[in-house]
RNA sequence: GCCGGUGUAGCUCAGCGGUAGAGCAGCGGCCUUUUAAGCCGAUGGUCCGGGGUUCGAAUCCCCGCGCCGGCACCA
């Protein structure tokens, strides 16, 4: 029954695996066990003997990782989720057959151990063993230790792998979630109520991006995948929720780059009773607590820059900026058009832009002083896009208008222009008391935070083409 | 979609017209304090796939696929 699958068979060392397997099933060796309980992490291990030089007895269990040393006495680091510790095994100890039972483990073998645990004569905490128990066989070889797993299609098609060998992975991950725990802890704390709204969308709404879509056969209708969070969260607004956020995954139907998933997870927050200007505090104040989960202090170091993320950040007008470039007052698209081709890309430093053209801008108040502007403001960092504010606009004659503008500049061959959205309007119809909304992109401030390049690197499965 | 790079043993890589290589891992033997790496020995390959050129192709050419980077797209 353990004859190896054809598939299997890529190296002869996984032969070899199952050859053990099959010898300890005929020995009477359960290779994959129900059930295991272990008293201490690895870390718990360490910390004991630092403190205590000598501990009684403890029962780890993890990962071998390796096997070395010689004759009567074998070393063999463990990890598990809290680091590693290294097990003993010595012969004269465990017996002659245990003892050869624990020669016969391979790399990446899924072990419990127990026994008393102290320093060896170099120093290493270590578990000496008593005894040990297998827990799950591993009949694929791991890779090289020494190098470890650098592929990244690797990486990134079998991330289990690249969790187990790359500390630096594991470390991404965990300030991920890090982050994102902090996030929530300070919107909860500021009275804010997590929500959770609808992915399947009839209207893409809340955003200008091509959408992914798809049919539901009871319904009879086709609907898309959210490409953003907004309107939904701004009918509870409507329904007097008055703080909500929600942390979820938008999809695109776009482009994939260093910078850009097809799925990616952002936060949007409205807040009753407040405007452009709170949400930017609350932007900072983000930040700040998302620096400090990911321990990064407020100065991270991102391609070859120092970010300097104590706040208050920069604000600036657009239009200010885009005449420091150009000499030129714009407005409209032209002002957009400038800004993103010769202003953005070269903001370094967390920098506020303020006063969008309304064109751009179909959810967002306008400025009263001035209503070709609106009250929005995006935060650059590094010549991107990290998040996005607004006063909303709350007058349904005006989001009609602005939604019939979209439509317009859909027929004059803007794609992405904002679909319309009736029950959007009729919702601003009931009332929606003036509020400020925000938008982050939460894998961007993670690249940032953890110093990555790519965002496939702070996606745990990140969409690739079909393996072959 | 376009341009460039890249794909060789489980992993990390060399080889770039003339018998497919190294280190590590794995396997067999010896070894009771190791920290990538003890010693000896024997192994291990659809050189991404398919065509072609050539006496001979991992190597040159064509087509395709994956991955990476850039551009386009993403207001």
């Amino acid at each position: 029954m353990d004859s190896p699958p054809d598939h299997f068979d890529a190296s002869g060392e996984m032969r070899d695996r199952l050859e053990k397997l099959s010898a300890l099933r005929q020995a009477g060796v359960e290779p994959y066990p129900p059930r295991f309980s272990r008293d201490h992490t690895a870390a718990q291990v360490r910390s004991r003997v630092e403190a205590e030089g000598q501990v009684e007895r403890v029962t780890v269990a993890g990962r071998l990782l390796a096997k070395r040393g010689s004759g009567g006495m074998t070393f063999a680091p463990l990890q598990d989720r809290s680091g590693q510790i290294q097990l003993v095994a010595q012969r004269d100890v465990v017996g002659e057959a245990a003892y050869a039972g624990f020669a016969d483990l391979d790399r990446g073998d899924i072990v419990g151990a127990s026994g008393p645990a102290r320093k060896t004569r170099r120093g290493e905490p270590s578990v000496w063993l008593d005894s040990f128990r297998l827990l799950a066989k591993s009949l694929r070889p791991l890779p090289e230790k020494w190098h470890g797993l650098k592929d990244v299609e690797t990486r990134y098609r079998q991330r289990y792998v690249d969790l187990i060998v790359n500390a630096e992975s594991r470390e991404v991950f965990l300030k991920r979630s890090r982050i994102i725990s902090a996030v929530r802890r300070l919107l909860d704390a500021d009275g804010y109520i997590e929500v959770e709204t609808p992915t399947l969308q009839e209207i893409p709404g809340g955003g200008h991006a091509r959408p992914f879509s798809t049919h539901h056969n009871a319904l009879q209708h086709d609907l898309y995948l959210r490409i953003a969070l907004e309107l939904p969260l701004k009918r509870l607004i409507v329904g007097g929720l008055e703080r909500v956020y929600e942390i979820g995954r938008n999809f695109r139907n776009e482009g994939i780059d260093r910078t850009h998933s097809p799925e990616f997870t952002t936060l949007e927050c409205y807040h009753a009773f407040t405007d452009l200007s709170g949400m930017l505090d609350l932007t900072e104040r983000i930040f700040t607590a998302a620096a400090e989960a990911a321990g990064t202090e407020l100065e991270p170091e991102y391609e070859g820059e120092r970010i300097d993320l104590r706040p208050p950040f920069q604000r600036r007008s657009m239009v200010d900026l885009v005449a420091e470039q150009t000499g030129r007052r714009l407005t409209g698209l032209e002002l957009a058009g400038a800004y993103e081709e010769l202003v953005e890309p070269g903001i370094v430093q967390p920098t506020f832009v303020t006063d969008y053209p309304v064109e751009t801008s179909p959810l967002a108040r306008r400025r009263e002083d001035d209503p070709r502007f609106v009250e929005r403001s995006e935060l650059i960092i590094g010549g991107r896009e990290y998040a996005n504010a607004f006063t909303e606009l709350t007058d349904p004659i005006d989001q009609r208008q602005r939604f019939e503008d979209q439509l317009a500049q859909k027929s004059a061959g803007f794609e992405e222009a904002h679909p319309f959205d009736e029950d959007f309007v009729r919702a601003l119809e009931y009332g929606m008391p003036p509020s400020g909304g925000l938008g982050v992109g939460i894998d961007r401030l993670v690249m940032l935070l953890t110093g990555q390049a790519a965002i496939r690197d702070v996606i745990l499965f990140p969409q690739l083409k079909k393996e072959q």
